[in-house]
DNA sequence: TATGAAACCTACCTAGT
DNA sequence: ACTAGGTAGGTTTCATA
């Protein structure tokens, strides 16, 4: 009887090492992107299975290495950063060997909230969230244009951004 | 006995409309940015509240609208997308005005993780997750540079995004 | 490996200070 | 407005199939 077929099996390791999802899994994925918060009870309801079984997936999940991790969402304005910027960086050729270490340690800075490595006229895109003009005068100058492996920046005002909640079901 | 001081107070509203929190609210905040999954007890613990009077402060976070939601974060490979860019577009003059309903037609797609509107040389900034290059140029080619509003687009592959999940402690 | 039940713990509400 | 207590419900473990 080893012809039977497995209904379910959670998250795999191929033999490459790339992680293989199944539908259950998606779904679980999606519903923690949608709504971090829901219980387990209602996540196995919605995906069709056992709150145990949810729940040992979901650890699965997270020991994996898919699911990183669970973040609030805090309106930037009640705490003091209503003013956002994105800033296009590009460094001295010289300096791009320490491209990483330069990214790593301006996303420690309390104002950045995402740092994007590019590949293309800029080196480094920064988003920053600041109190006002004068605060985001004084991080470009004290942690960019003033840096000797800093060759230029440019300075955007941020009007608005939207944040997608990803889409790991599609 | 009118004289007694009032030590915790939890989040206002000021004359002027703005949310106003004190020391405690802002490290329930940093303490859910950093983990949003945080049981309301140890919450409590770590603000050095009871857990009662932690959970009525949440709420009221929650409610004011300060803490906008809870999300997972996933990694984007085992999800099947492994492959990040951003893409600049300048929209044309006369398209301007449409510019927010663009950026949140835009938001609607799978693909699309931020959009943000920016005030500078270019109108948008999209930040697309997708799994492989033919993938991006289809969705440049479908929903950007075969539009009618759209100017112009350069695309820059992103090698690497650090997400800082912010700090509202500071 | 998924399930179902049992023990533990947590969230939530009510009342009191 | 914070604290304390009680109840209902959820999470987690474990034995079983």
């Amino acid at each position: 009887m080893d012809s039977q077929q497995r209904p379910l099996a959670g998250p795999h390791r191929s033999a490459f090492g790339a992680i293989v999802l199944d539908d259950v899994d998606r779904r679980l994925l999606s519903e923690l992107e949608r709504d971090g918060r829901i219980s387990n009870k209602e996540l196995a309801a919605l995906a069709g299975i056992a709150p145990s079984t949810c729940h040992a997936r979901v650890r699965a999940l997270r020991e994996s290495g898919v699911l990183r991790g669970f973040h609030a969402q805090v309106d930037p304005e009640a705490v003091g950063r209503g003013l956002q910027a994105m800033i296009a960086v590009r460094l001295q050729p010289s300096a791009r060997a320490r491209l990483a270490e330069v990214a790593h340690r301006l996303a420690q800075r309390p104002e950045v909230r995402d740092v994007y490595l590019l590949a293309g006229v800029d080196d480094v895109l920064v988003h920053v969230a600041v109190r006002d003009s004068p605060e985001l005068r004084a991080f470009v100058l004290e942690h960019l244009s003033t840096r000797p492996e800093v060759a230029h920046t440019q300075t955007s005002l941020v009007f608005e951004h939207v944040h997608a909640p990803g889409t790991a079901s599609l």
